[in-house]
DNA sequence: AAGGCGTGGTA
DNA sequence: TTACCAAGCCT
């Protein structure tokens, strides 16, 4: 970011002149400011206003939600979604009545060891309520430091989340809890992720990504694809002192690379005599069993011994074992190859 | 450490 | 319709 001196400044200035009104915002009691954030998790603020009002009016107090029973308590969040946050946040309560005088521990470390508080409510609470200097990084923060920044840094990596942590604490001011309020209020309503409101930002003139126009690339969330499991039979089929193998298609997967033959796993001898256009005898167990990873899928090989007679087909290669480096083969080939050699299964 | 957990809103 | 998103945490 540019002018990291003024930086929070300009935001808390920012904030104190737009904050919306909310009905935790009107209380410095830590429970109700606890539930509120336990309420807000994946969860808009439109939702939860509602929700808030009522289970307070109800439960107004610490001991008054310990001393009753879960299912009446859950009832109030019915709706809301995540419904084991109700069910943490009701062990938590009981907790603290329990063991710690009926007051929200003052205390971060003491704090995060509750039910359902992880390191986002954890700051959350404890700089709002408390005041200490914690960062509270939620979905919000990453993509305004993602852009202040024009960090490309991937936030579905694990490592995302202490990646940020330490970027808001390289400008946290005095005000902690009106400082991380203000970096969600301002993702929530300004730096939006689809249609952000950058001619009205209070920081644009901080702002990397701005700059370089890079704002709605930002931040990046890396595909998670499922990864499809292929199982295959690998033959290795012998004659006359030499295997078969064949060549891959021109495209796709291993474009043009060798293999052995290999068919799916459900594939029965019959039909591979017929594909290969060739007799067969299959050995009943296969010598190994490996897995080979790629980006997107996964193979699940058994290797099997083959033996033949007849005439290799014009679309196989008969080699030796020997010739193994004039062919092109990919890793998962290879280690079969090797295993191959090494565990003597040569004819 | 990747998946599961809920619902409502939006493009 | 489908996909993605919204103040995360637990296992």
């Amino acid at each position: 970011m540019k002018h990291k001196a003024t930086f929070s400044k300009d935001l808390l200035k920012w904030f104190e002149q737009n904050k919306r009104q909310m009905p935790w915002r009107e209380t410095k009691d830590p429970y109700k400011i606890w539930l509120s954030e336990v309420m807000l998790q994946q969860t808009q603020v439109n939702t939860v206003r509602a929700y808030y009002t009522r289970f307070i009016e109800r439960f107004p107090s610490i001991d008054i939600l310990a001393e009753t029973p879960i299912d009446d308590v859950a009832k109030y969040w019915e709706g809301l979604g995540y419904y084991s946050r109700i069910r943490n946040f009701h062990q938590a309560i009981r907790d603290v009545k329990e063991h710690y005088n009926s007051e929200v521990p003052n205390d971060p470390t003491t704090f995060l060891s509750l039910k359902g508080v992880g390191p986002y409510t954890q700051g959350a609470v404890m700089s709002i309520a408390f005041n200490h200097p914690l960062p509270a990084v939620d979905g919000n923060v990453y993509r305004v430091f993602a852009r202040l920044d024009n960090d490309h840094f991937d936030i579905t990596n694990s490592k995302a989340r202490r990646h940020f942590e330490s970027k808001v604490m390289e400008v946290m001011p005095e005000a902690a809890g009106d400082f991380n309020e203000a970096l969600m209020e301002l993702g929530a309503t300004v730096c939006t992720p689809k249609a952000p409101l950058c001619m009205l930002c209070p920081v644009q003139s901080h702002c990397v990504a701005f700059e370089e126009g890079s704002v709605l690339n930002l931040p990046v969330k890396l595909k998670k694809v499922k990864k499809i499991v292929q199982q295959y039979k690998v033959l290795i089929i012998q004659k006359d002192g030499q295997i078969i193998i064949e060549q891959r298609p021109e495209t796709g997967l291993l474009a043009s690379m060798w293999q052995f033959p290999m068919f799916e796993m459900d594939t029965h001898v019959s039909d591979i005599e017929e594909q290969m256009d060739m007799s067969l005898f299959i050995e009943d167990t296969p010598i190994v069993k490996t897995k080979h990873q790629f980006t997107h899928l996964e193979w699940q090989l058994e290797v099997y011994i083959a033996h033949t007679k007849d005439i290799i087909p014009e679309n196989y290669q008969l080699i030796s074992v020997e010739d193994k480096n004039l062919y092109n083969f990919p890793v998962s080939m290879t280690k079969i190859f090797n295993y191959y050699i090494d565990n003597n299964h040569q004819v």
